[in-house]
DNA sequence: AATGAATGAGACTTCATTCAT
DNA sequence: TATGAATGAAGTCTCATTCAT
């Protein structure tokens, strides 16, 4: 791949995220999306080898933008709760201002693509290697702090509440401000607090 | 015009459940719902205008069975921690049991179809008139138990992380026994408690 | 056939000129016609093999009533461009007034339907046997008044003018007033005369 | 989008006008067509947004061949009348050389596509912004010539008469020598003559 | 390597006709 | 005999993918 064809690769998976974000997998022709990506349609099939994965390599790098962007620095000293409140409460606010990689993510998921991944991939698995930032909280000290329960209810009293409101949020139905963003991740931690 | 065979809408709406959900509304074309039904293609058009249509009202139908399997009986000196644990177990073992229905709302409202409709709707108006079990338990005399919050994000702790949780379940990847249940109702509600 | 199952063959011939002019041949579904005829789609089967039989026995009909409405009688001792015009304003007036019929012989004439049949069969063949008030006139001693020429030229110089201007009428470009309709009777009556 | 297959887009045309002018519209087949213009169906619809469009660029083309067709020199020093005859021939010997026209646009005048266009348009408006010929006749110095009467009656006792005629022509019903046709363009000039 | 015209399988839908009641 | 629900062939159109340039 020379720095040009990563470069309209690139271009590709915008305008696949847009177009995907914008009217669905199936309401988003090749044709367009090689409008809106400025390349010609075939050269797409230089990049991909179907729309299949296409989407599946858009996943990958939605994916992995999500991982990065919740690794972040925290104070040492803080206690728990502040450490989980301040993880809860960026994962709020890059989805809320990446409204295109939630409205993907959820499709995703919610389609026969998704089906095979674990939904906890999403958060719990950090990029090529690296912990992801709740993974590590989750794994760390702060284990002490947390009632004991299945992995996966723990997930889902974390991650839950945050999925369902975005939704909305992404639908234009609510639009969330900070008092309301830290009810939720309060909710959160009291939902999974020793 | 208005077909007599109710036997023969009711095997279209539970061909196109099982189609939809296994594969998804852009997946299931009419020729192999029709086949799935045992009726033909033609058939199909003299109950639903279109297939769009035939998805609302299966939307409908699930819906409302959701709504009726949610209506229960319950104690009367039962406090309020007991009475939500009480209603979202039952919601949990319905949809659990019900993988289609879930599969199949979640599609519906991560698609064009259920944008219009506010998320909430699933589980807080119940079926043509009656208040939902939901309802009547947040609008009752428990809500002095509940922390005051914005009621989106109330909704968003209480069924947040069932749908997150069930997804996993309708993939497969989770089979939900009675502890884990718990785990999560008890969680659910120490989000929202005061 | 009863009288009764002629009523109904009768509501069915009504109906199809209504809707063959109102909207096509080809848009003018059985199921539509059943309903516009207040009976079953199966029964209009019982009087027609099918579409096709229909529509010509519609032409059947609409013509027999062409015919009878253009025979009237005329004083013995009117000068033959006198007996022209007043059998070409009979014949203006009652397309002018039967728009339906006018459109549904246009359409029949124009489609593979009404290929094999001859154009002049329109006015130049009367009702079963008779001969049509044209035909009658055309053979009778008015002759001589004619310039000599060939019989399809004389059809086409004679009734062209009408088909073509009643085309506009019908489609609403064009009302005629009486001063009109004696305009092109006599231009026709010109373009023949010796 | 802008396809530069100027050849492609001609075979469709004619395709389609031998399909339409045999068959009818509603029995000419996007698939049919496809396989006498030997292209794939998919193919048709880079040309034409559908099937209507096709249609209606179809007349447009066979409406500009015929202007051009009638546009012809004629001697100063002709007298009205053999000018107008000498349109009229011209205008007879078109058709009947081109009956697929001549089908095509009575079909199309007669159906709802045609509806819209006013009827004389067929021959008294030129190519774009050229004059018809017969416009050009009508509006020039002839006009003294003729008997003062209504625009529509005028064409009706102009064209009329062809049109009647050549549709038993291109059904085969009639072949028209010179002498009939002599008859026929002197029919109509005495129609409208002054 | 890039382009985009061409392809044709397959989706949705209509509607003439049949047939069980 | 009348009914109208059921049928499925056939029509229009879309769009992922290919391939000649």
């Amino acid at each position: 791949m020379t720095p040009t064809s990563q470069q309209k690769r690139n271009d590709i998976l915008d305008a696949a995220l847009e177009l995907f974000a914008e009217h669905g997998f199936h309401n988003a022709p090749m044709a367009q999306l090689a409008k809106r990506a400025k390349v010609a349609v075939g050269s797409i099939y230089r990049y991909f080898k179907d729309k299949d994965e296409l989407i599946h390599a858009l996943h990958q790098e939605v994916d992995t933008a999500l991982q990065n962007a919740l690794v972040s620095e925290v104070a040492p000293a803080i206690s728990p709760q502040q450490h989980f409140v301040h993880l809860m409460i960026n994962l709020i606010h890059y989805l809320q201002e990446h409204p295109y990689e939630f409205k993907f993510l959820e499709q995703y998921y919610n389609s026969p693509f998704g089906i095979e991944i674990k939904r906890e991939k999403l958060l719990m698995s950090g990029p090529s290697g690296r912990q992801s930032a709740f993974e590590q909280f989750f794994s760390g000290p702060a284990k002490k702090s947390l009632k004991p329960m299945s992995a996966h209810v723990l997930y889902a009293l974390a991650f839950g509440p945050v999925t369902f409101l975005l939704r909305d949020v992404s639908s234009g139905l609510v639009k969330l401000d900070e008092p309301r963003i830290n009810e939720l991740a309060e909710g959160c931690w009291n939902a999974i607090k020793q």
